[in-house]
DNA sequence: GCCGTTTTCGGCCCGACTGTTTTCAGTCG
């Protein structure tokens, strides 16, 4: 079982124990233990396997009981109280409390009057009429639910990184020009720079909030008004995003920006040591008692709370809250540490443009040296090159290293892992390259063992630098393969293979637990952003926020070193 | 169910909005 696989069943154990009306204490324990073990770098296995039960219990969030469950499912491979539990309420009917508005109250309701364990079942009660006159249901409840199961069925996929950051900035850009508005930033998870996002978080500062709610559900892309108060609005915009607007004013700004920045578990686990330390942390400020004693800077929430600034993208109740504690947060990757760009494709295979229009368009980056590294053979769709025309390509970087002065174009390939391991071009003509990508392009469905021994039999190709995409995952459109995450850092450590952190939106893979993981084992990252065209060369941006969100510093990136230190570093594996 | 240089028992983050409730429950972030 994977960690996720543990995950699930706890946080689906906690909303069993919500649907029974049981200790809202006990429900939040199961939902931060399955969240701690989310974020956990090793296998939940392995840990047991290397300690027991005393080994679990060291994680933060997992006690007794369900150190014992977690026994259990690795022993027997099932779960007894979840099965019974799972029998009275199949995952059909917990869905019931993702449409909007709906909860478990209303979803166990609904299941005594009228038998519906559905959202289906939900929508033809709704529309035949027959939710009225159960309780609490009149026309506006009733109406709301049908609204809710539209964008239900709508919404179900979340927004990419780059699409709701057009979406935000565009909202921001007319909130600022409102009458009043002082301030509109973005916060929740835009910017915390998660890869994908829910909901839009906007921050509004003014002093006189009515008119700022007014204008905000103005705004002409809203659909529909979910709620408007007096200092907070919820709109749905025509494409299904969600928005949410809280309005503050300057004095609250820093503590405001705070808590609607930070993920739910940073949230509490702020306010639980402010509590500790006989203090209360909210929107509205940091509070001694009754007296306010900062919150104008989102500093001070942090600095009076005896920790060190925490910047967004770590703001994910992952440990960065002790890591503060301790000064041991690390200090960030930011863009202008990037030297270079290490997967790079060109019209010789599946991109857009020559060398020599990637060389110019890198090199106005600042960049000191690209690799370009087209395709191979195997990869048909993408125009891979033969053997033959791959040493022709060699002779075109050489030509256009002359002709392009002042950044270095290294010879390369993106070179297919085939099924059975072996790469798509023989060592003798991968050791004529500076820069040699091996990357998984077919036969996505091997299973986990198969996949692994794969990859690793790649890593352990003395020519191969760099693994690329290691989980092959597209968001929104393809799971990561089955891979043993573990097993594949072990060999890329022992053998002085890195791993890429493609920054294309759509990848973003190596995940932030990963990059956690290979920085701690002291594997160096590629952030590449993969360009087919010289524009992608400005993905790196979201390579660079998701390299954040793993923790990643400068020392961690492979390029982010200078051009002699980088070949120094390629040639290691081969000996030289 | 978890947790502990105040506690091994008694705590557990904080606040806003809606709709139906005549004083508050349910839901959400």
């Amino acid at each position: 079982m994977e960690n996720s696989d543990f995950a699930g069943i706890f946080r689906r154990m906690g909303e069993f124990l919500e649907l029974r009306e049981d200790n809202p204490f006990k429900i939040r324990a199961y939902e931060k233990a399955a969240a701690n073990i989310e974020s956990l770098s090793e296998p939940l296995e392995s840990v047991y396997r290397k300690g027991g039960i005393p080994a679990l219990r060291e994680i933060p969030g997992i006690g007794e009981a369900i150190a014992e469950k977690i026994e259990e499912l690795i022993k027997t491979g099932r779960l007894k109280a979840y099965r019974k539990l799972e029998k009275e309420f199949p995952k059909k009917f917990i869905e019931l409390m993702s449409v909007p508005g709906l909860g478990p109250k209303t979803a166990i309701m609904l299941k005594k009057k009228l038998k519906i364990d559905s959202v289906a079942k939900l929508e033809s009660a709704a529309k035949k009429g027959l939710l009225k006159g159960l309780p609490g249901m009149k026309e506006k409840k009733i109406e709301n639910i049908k609204k809710g199961i539209e964008q239900h069925k709508r919404h179900i996929s979340r927004a990419l990184l780059p699409v709701a950051f057009e979406h935000a900035f565009a909202l921001v850009n007319y909130l600022k020009k409102l009458k009043g508005v002082e301030e509109a930033v973005p916060a929740g998870s835009l910017r915390r720079l998660q890869e994908t996002i829910g909901d839009i978080d906007i921050l509004v500062i003014s002093e006189e909030p009515e008119s700022a709610i007014e204008g905000f559900v103005k705004y002409p892309e809203v659909d529909r008004v979910l709620a408007r108060g007096e200092t907070k609005s919820s709109v749905v915009l025509a494409d299904g995003i969600q928005v949410d607007l809280r309005v503050l004013g300057r004095s609250d700004f820093g503590a405001a920006l705070h808590y609607f920045t930070g993920n739910k578990a940073h949230n509490i686990e702020i306010r639980q040591l402010a509590q500790d330390k006989g203090m209360k942390v909210s929107e509205y400020g940091i509070f001694k008692g009754k007296k306010r004693v900062g919150g104008e800077k989102e500093e001070d929430i942090f600095s009076l709370l005896g920790l060190d600034y925490i910047e967004p993208e770590l703001r994910q109740g992952q440990g960065e809250i002790e890591a503060a504690k301790t000064g041991k947060l690390p200090k960030l990757i930011e863009i202008k540490d990037i030297r270079g760009d290490l997967h790079v494709h060109t019209n010789a295979s599946d991109g857009s443009n020559t060398i020599e229009e990637m060389a110019e368009a890198a090199k106005k980056l600042g960049y000191e040296y690209i690799a370009i590294t087209d395709h191979t053979v195997s990869s048909r769709i993408a125009s891979g090159l033969t053997e033959k025309e791959l040493l022709a390509n060699i002779k075109k970087v050489d030509a256009a290293n002359k002709r392009v002065k002042g950044i270095k174009i290294l010879k390369g390939a993106e070179v297919d892992i085939r099924p059975d391991g072996k790469m798509d071009y023989p060592d003798g003509i991968l050791k004529q390259l500076d820069v040699v990508i091996a990357a998984v392009h077919s036969k996505f469905t091997m299973n986990k063992k198969e996949m692994t021994d794969r990859i690793i039999s790649a890593i352990e190709n003395k020519y191969v630098n760099i693994l690329a995409h290691p989980t092959g995952r597209l968001l929104g459109s393809r799971d990561p393969y089955e891979l043993d995450m573990e097993k594949v850092l072990k060999a890329a450590q022992g053998t002085g293979t890195f791993i890429e952190l493609n920054a294309h939106p759509v990848r973003l893979d190596l995940f932030d637990i990963y990059c956690r993981e290979a920085a701690k084992m002291g594997i160096l990252i590629a952030i590449n952003t993969d360009s087919h065209t010289t524009m992608q060369f400005g993905n790196i941006k979201w390579g660079i926020a998701a390299a954040r969100r793993g923790w990643l510093e400068k020392k961690n990136v492979l390029n982010a070193l200078p051009v002699d230190k980088l070949l120094k570093k390629l040639r290691q594996k081969r000996g030289k």
